[in-house]
RNA sequence: GCCGCAAUAGCUCAGUCGGUAGAGCAUUUCAUUCGUAACGAAAAGGUCGCGGGUUCGAGUCCCGCUCGCGGCUCCA
């Protein structure tokens, strides 16, 4: 007999070699029903697995993370199934579950797959579902994998199998494929009652762009057919948000193929948005003690083969300007920092001077790969808000704890929720970095310090760090749940360094400061994306571009109208006036699907009233005020948004 | 940069077998002067992304480029 002990610290006693199914079955059929993973002693383990010593158990459901993993998992195994059954020669890579179904990566050999084999795909998948085939584990020694996948002609399971140690090699088996896999999976393919093959993408084998390049077949699944209809639903409802097709509809930026690929045009709406969003922002940092200071777009190549940055990104960059003068060099600016480091050095610095803070919404250009421009999020050109912080390495963490009190307090006022990761360098290739071992130790020790004085849970990526230093990244999801970086903080020890910036200490002797980089937004242009995405174009009403609309009954009232506007934009309300000869009704409907916050309908009675009658976005008729009271509500609900309580 | 897919009116899209382009919305004009989510009529609008090729003939087939989309790689 052996212990099984519970979540709730319960143990109970069963014969060894019992299945977690047989231990769920124990308690209800229900429970049994249900559970799609479970996990040993903190080990993930097949729910058909024969558990033989004592342990404690934990059950997964399609609720959680675990169980869906181990759901979709299975179902790339049986993509791969299908696969093997319709194509002769597919070779397969890795076929991982992700955080929204799977992807299996096969090399399809004289195969051709397109978009139009989605169904067929779909169909034998079910096809194989039906057959109820048990999902098989099995432990095998590295010399027979070898052999039984070098027999099928499986050349990438056999380099995978290669690199792992022998006696902690297992397989999975479904009817007729077996895979390489650790597991865990659904003791059958049963439950998988609707699946939908998504995409078809390339991607190089092992994520190395040298390596050959697979098809990587994108999939969902699910334990309901109702589940995928939904889920398709919200696919469709998401793509509806896309920043891009916002963006346009409210006239805030746009693309010419004649400007060039990845350079945005800010329409007069969406620089006015830029505005009020660097206002916000520079606001809050006068508070902070930053001062603003203003640097060129272009700098003396010199300037970034000091800073390093020419040796890393030179040749990927846009190519330096060349002057009439011979041997004259210019880049158009990839970053602020060296542009910063300068200012810090036109005065000599006293420990007195520090912190130094200067701030800056500049503007940075850089020679992304094509297939990387990605609307607003991924620009060749775009404005960061960006500021450098020079401290004595006493005052370090205090100033880093004070970046992070303002991005958390900017995140929280457009109610953005964020994962925060610590990237740290990869201590096998030093040669990705530079400055010294002590330097970096300094730098990562002082930001995980910082997570922890303030309670912030940081995931820890090494090899993410910049050339230069460690950071902690702010990411946020966009509405189809891709991550992006928007905010960092950045410890660097070598900028000065290398452009040998120093202080007089209290003890009469050159120091050389420490450098914090930072940008909350991380740039206007992704934050914006970022924005209208998670607000679906509905923007708070102090950021948007259009506060109200006044909308006259019949011309009889456009001159009323008029003034109305006129008045509000007096009162710094931002109104507009829709005086086009349609019913009320048509301007309702349009002024409604543009989101404005305020539609102000005025006629006979408004007039004569000195008023308006409030109509509230998506809440419908508010009743008539004064222009004045309807102004001065307007603001104070403003105020009330961007209570800067810094 | 790589793999795959697309590009037709301002927008969303149709266009069959290769025979010189069509709808809805938007726009303009006319009519209407209206009370809380689409009144009606008419007109105008296109070098079918660009360049080349095949063909008697190309929006349609082929090649190259550009731009865009989904991924991969990259992201100072």
């Amino acid at each position: 007999m052996i212990n099984i002990t519970f979540p709730d610290g319960n143990v109970k006693q069963f014969e060894s070699g019992v299945t977690p199914y047989q231990i769920a079955e124990s308690i209800s059929a229900g429970l049994a029903r249900n559970i799609l993973a479970a996990n040993l002693n903190d080990e993930e383990w097949d729910i058909s697995r024969p558990i033989t010593s004592d342990g404690s158990i934990q059950f997964f459901k399609w609720e959680d993370p675990e169980g869906k993993h181990a759901f979709w998992h299975t179902s790339a195994h049986l993509l791969a199934e299908a696969l093997q059954e319709l194509y002769d020669g597919v070779q397969f890579g890795i076929g991982p579950a992700i955080e929204n179904g799977f992807y299996y990566d096969i090399d399809p050999g004289e195969n051709q797959l397109t978009s139009a084999d989605f169904e067929k795909i779909e169909k034998k998948m079910a096809e194989l579902v039906a057959r109820k085939e048990a999902v098989v584990r099995r432990d095998i020694s590295k010399a027979d994998a070898l052999k039984f996948f070098g027999d099928g002609g499986q050349q990438l399971k056999c380099e995978l199998i290669s690199e792992l140690e022998d006696g902690h090699i297992t397989t999975y088996t479904q009817g007729n494929f077996t895979d390489l896999c650790r597991g865990p999976h659904l003791p059958s393919t049963e439950p998988i009652k609707a699946v939908k093959v998504l995409s078809l993408a390339g991607a190089y084998w092992r994520g190395d762009e040298k390596r050959p390049q697979l098809v990587r077949v994108y999939g969902i699944s699910f334990p309901k057919k109702k589940m995928l209809d939904e889920y398709l639903v919200m696919l469709e409802e998401a793509k509806k948000r896309d920043h891009r097709k916002i963006g346009k509809e409210m006239e805030l930026f746009a693309f010419s193929q004649n400007v060039g690929a990845g350079l945005p045009l800010w329409l007069p709406k969406g620089a006015a948005l830029r505005n009020r969003l660097q206002d916000f922002l520079a606001k809050i940092q006068k508070k902070y003690g930053y001062q603003q200071v203003v640097t060129p777009h272009i700098g003396n190549k010199m300037l970034y083969v000091t800073s390093g940055h020419y040796a890393k990104y030179g040749k990927d960059s846009f190519q330096p300007i060349h002057t009439p003068e011979e041997g004259e060099e210019y880049l158009l600016k990839p970053m602020n920092c060296p542009h910063h480091c300068e200012i810090y050095r036109t005065a000599p610095r006293s420990y007195k001077d520090l912190p130094l803070r200067f701030a800056e919404f500049g503007t940075v250009y850089r020679y992304e790969q094509s297939g990387e421009l990605h609307g607003l999020t991924r620009v060749r050109c775009f404005c960061q808000d960006d500021a450098h912080l020079f401290c004595t390495p006493d005052q370090l963490k205090q100033e880093f704890l004070g970046v992070m009190d303002i991005i958390s307090y900017i995140f929280s006022i457009f109610g953005f929720e964020y994962e925060a990761q610590i990237s740290l360098r990869d201590p096998n290739h030093p040669e990705k970095y530079v400055g010294s071992d002590e330097n970096w130790e300094k730098a990562e020790r002082a930001i995980i310090e910082a997570c922890e004085e303030k309670g912030l849970k940081a995931r820890q990526e090494t090899g993410e760090a910049a050339f230069y230093g460690p950071k902690l990244d702010f990411m946020v999801k966009d509405a189809l749940g891709r991550r992006w970086q928007l905010g960092t903080i950045q410890v660097d020890y070598n900028l000065p360094e290398r452009f040998g910036l120093e202080y007089t200490g209290a003890d009469n002797l050159k120091h050389r400061p420490v450098m914090i980089h930072r940008a909350p937004f991380g740039s206007l242009e992704r934050f914006i994306a970022v924005l209208l995405e998670h607000t679906a174009g509905k923007l708070p009403l102090w950021l948007v571009p259009d506060q109200c609309v006044v909308l006259p009954i019949s011309e009889k009232y456009n001159d009323y109208a008029r003034r109305v506007v006129s008045e509000l934009n007096d009162l710094d309300v931002r109104a507009t006036i829709d005086d086009r000869n349609e019913k009320i009704g048509r301007k309702i409907r349009d002024n409604e699907l543009k989101r404005i916050p305020y539609l102000l309908i005025v006629g006979e009675k408004e007039e004569a009233a000195g008023e308006v009658s409030v109509r509230k976005q998506g809440e419908g008729d508010q009743g008539s005020k004064k222009i004045t009271i309807f102004a001065a509500d307007l603001k104070d609900e403003v105020a009330r948004m961007t209570d800067f309580k810094v």
